[in-house]
DNA sequence: TGCATTTCTTGATTTGGGTCAAATTGTCTT
DNA sequence: AAGACAATTTGACCCAAATCAAGAAATGCA
């Protein structure tokens, strides 16, 4: 597995404006098309816990994610639930040519999306192919998340998936210099114990022995429920079970 | 759910002369790209078990399945594997952009791919709008797909999760009338219990433990280890779990 | 046709994670 | 600061699926 944004042109469809993460933002896109896109967005804000879209709802604009995390998820019939997708900053929400939304879009934190109508954006993309080429490679780096997820999900132990996504979360909170940093890292979870259930495949009593027991192993320390420091980041991602660093991942 | 392929602009990269089925066809597409696109194909056979790439190897094509089916699989180092996407004829393998391949490709019938080198797929892409978009489109769909095995994998349960993978073969093999026939059903399953399992999430004595039960209980009939009939699709999809109809995923 | 090999089934047993239930901690309100 | 409510932890027990272990059936090959 590569570093997709080390090698590949970054891709975004972010706005000049939004006051949103380096990473996501590419000098050499700021181009006509970015003056295109700011005639047709709009700001939209969710507190934590609203849903911003249902599953099935009509959907008549795309978006992206200015600050603030958001969750996609299924479910079935009785209830069971999982998350398909974690959107961070900079993450892209929608789909040109599609009706309705496909699943339940949940703000996790309050969160700010930069939208953009559908249809405009729809024409925007047909007159020009740079669009379709980045939301492209966006969606191709969702794809590979998606399949990297699941491994985890078919396959690793309930231990295995909290280390996995500590690690995630530890990547992508991590500033651009601390990007391949293996040493002492410290970051907040932006996921209730439920939430991470959701997006790993367990019940959120497994979830909270797990993570109790990197705990007492030393994997981790924990300051409140929330706040949490990994002493060695080469340890964790031992835990983790793959040598991939995954961290251009979700 | 929507059912994509009825009411979106059916997306294909096969080129004119290939003997594929006749929905990944679209005879709007059959302009001037498909003759670019002959010039730089060519055409690779693969018997059932070879491998047609390896993760990590340097890939320097793009194709499209013709005749027989491929698996994509990940493994964790001490060999548990999943398999992340399987291949059926007229679907994409390969990414645009990435020097190696990210997954195995396995071949689990005899296998024939058209071919289209890399860096010509890629320049005739920059020159032809039409083809990224039809591209993302098409990684679209497989990105609903893998989401779609997302819940599966973390919430159904083994029996759910076998009848979810018959109700799918099934309705990938039916022709075109077929596609909306809830009655009798009939196909020839293309994977071992072996590639089942990986797929599904599952040991493949769990795999084969469930299909004798779902046969004990009259859901499905079996003559030889391959050869399904299914009396009742409802009755199926009922055991899968969840209404929405997923036939055009995978 | 018979032997060898792979694929599949079935049984016995174990176990990781789920379920149910209770206690604890943290947060918000007023 | 006290009470209410939500989030989290921990314990006891259970069960679905994994593991270990034979066999049986299908397939290929000489």
């Amino acid at each position: 597995m590569q570093m997709a944004h080390d090698d590949v042109h970054p891709v975004s469809l972010q706005c000049g404006d939004c006051p949103i993460r380096h990473r996501a933002v590419c000098a050499r896109c700021e181009t006509d098309e970015i003056e295109q896109l700011e005639e047709i967005k709009y700001y939209r804000s969710f507190e934590a816990g609203q849903t911003v879209i249902w599953a099935g709802d009509k959907m008549d604009f795309v978006a992206s994610v200015v600050t603030g995390i958001a969750t996609l998820t299924q479910t079935l019939e009785d209830g069971r639930t999982q998350m398909v997708g974690l959107l961070l900053p900079s993450d892209f929400v929608g789909r040109p040519g599609r009706e309705s939304a496909a699943y339940n879009v949940t703000a996790t934190t309050d969160i700010l999306m930069c939208c953009f109508r559908r249809k405009p954006f729809e024409e925007m993309m047909e007159r020009t192919p740079h669009i379709a080429q980045r939301l492209l490679q966006m969606t191709l780096d969702e794809l590979d998340a998606a399949r990297e997820w699941m491994l985890l999900l078919g396959r690793k132990t309930a231990r295995e998936k909290i280390a996995s996504l500590l690690s995630i979360v530890a990547r992508r909170d991590a500033s651009i210099k601390l990007r391949n940093a293996t040493g002492r890292m410290t970051f907040d979870l932006p996921l209730t114990r439920e939430a991470m259930a959701d997006y790993l495949g367990l019940t959120l009593e497994t979830v909270s022995r797990q993570i109790s027991a990197l705990k007492r192993d030393g994997v981790i320390e924990l300051e409140g429920k929330r706040h949490v420091t990994v002493p060695d980041m080469d340890r964790l991602m031992l835990e983790a079970g793959d040598d991939s660093d995954g961290g251009f991942l979700i």
